[in-house]
DNA sequence: TACTCGTGGTC
DNA sequence: TGACCAAGAGT
């Protein structure tokens, strides 16, 4: 009884989170909210729990249900998500709070949600096994490690994703499916880890065939990857007695739709290294970040005047926070900013 | 199919 | 220190 163990295993260790409705309050009749699910899903993809805690927690405390999030303004989502990464999520969380408030609710399947931005094949069967008790089968990098050692898949992924998807499905219980996507994710997440799994306390030791014969640990085999290039670009940081210099960026791509200092080289490749007004530029030194895909090194040029831009807006220094900034901005900025001040 | 798209933690 | 990794989706 593969599923029942699991489960037992996850009504003595399930980890509490601000999103997820405990065995005890769902006993009592509290059905998990689908908005809670759907936010906290869609901020946890590609994103590790401890990351996504206190982005929830404010999210949920400035847009409590899908009403009031349809009703944000683009830019203070935008603001609120910064930080987070993978900013295409936030636009589409939005594109997709919008369509659901129209529509007067979550469509109430697998199938309607994945008609939504940013709500894919995982996303789509976790907020309707979790949200909904419909035994959709929810794949995501922990149960793909996990069916790939207890069936010993041997295939490389990508390519082996069809077939662990088919012996998830052939896992998948009727009965509390949304607990079981919960206690797989967790059961990946704590025992069935990448490196050095912990296959000694994992309930499903025995019919696991890659620790039978040794495995555990090398699966899944996975292609090899192409390395990162690096890529280098000057960003400039102008104060003036009217505010900061700050651009917004183009809607898709890189960064899109955030705040952003202008800049050039380095994203826009081909494009003139081109100071966004004349004023008496000085070198603050570089930032170093590392992008999905490739290195950067940033050269930070800095100057404070009374100067008319050629490119972005100027904001109101009482109005701007930095906490708005992209990570790589950040860093930036605050190198930036230690320059402007000790000088 | 293969790329693009962030960030912070881990070993 | 650098490569790998995390509850993927869009194109």
């Amino acid at each position: 009884m593969l599923t029942g163990d699991l489960l037992a295993w996850y009504d003595r260790h399930a980890r509490e989170m601000p999103w997820r409705t405990g065995p005890a309050a769902r006993a009592s009749g509290e059905q998990p909210d689908p908005y809670r699910v759907w936010l906290s899903e869609v901020m946890l993809q590609q994103t590790t729990v401890a990351a996504v805690r206190d982005y929830f927690l404010r999210f949920t405390l400035r847009w409590p249900d899908v009403a009031a999030l349809a009703s944000a303004r683009d830019e203070d989502v935008m603001a609120e998500w910064a930080g987070l990464g993978y900013y295409a999520r936030a636009r589409n969380l939005l594109k997709c709070a919008r369509e659901v408030a129209a529509r007067g609710g979550f469509p109430g399947s697998r199938d309607g949600l994945l008609t939504l931005p940013g709500i894919g094949p995982y996303t789509a069967s976790a907020v309707a096994a979790i949200a909904y008790d419909e035994p959709a089968t929810v794949v995501d990098g922990n149960v793909e490690r996990v069916m790939s050692r207890l069936f010993e898949v041997e295939t490389p992924l990508p390519a082996a994703k069809p077939e662990l998807v088919r012996l998830a499905e052939t896992l998948t219980p009727a009965l509390r499916p949304g607990d079981y996507a919960q206690a797989v994710m967790d059961l990946g997440a704590t025992i069935c880890t990448p490196r050095s799994p912990a296959c000694g306390i994992c309930p499903w030791i025995d019919p696991c065939r890659a620790r039978a014969s040794g495995t555990a640990a090398s699966l899944p085999r996975k292609a090899p990857k192409a390395g990162k290039p690096t890529r280098e670009g000057t960003v400039w940081l102008l104060r003036t007695p009217r505010g900061w210099l700050i651009e917004r960026r183009a809607a898709k791509g890189l960064l899109g739709g955030m705040n952003g200092l202008p800049g050039d080289g380095w994203d826009r490749p081909g494009a003139p290294e081109t100071a966004p007004a004349d004023a008496p530029w000085a070198f603050a030194g570089e930032v170093r970040h590392t992008f999905t895909h490739f290195h950067l090194i940033l050269r930070v040029m800095t100057a404070e005047a009374e100067a008319n831009p050629t490119r972005g807006e100027l904001i109101p220094t009482a109005e701007f926070s930095p906490d708005s900034l992209p990570t790589v901005f950040r860093k930036a900025f605050d190198l930036g900013l230690s320059a402007l001040s000790s000088r």
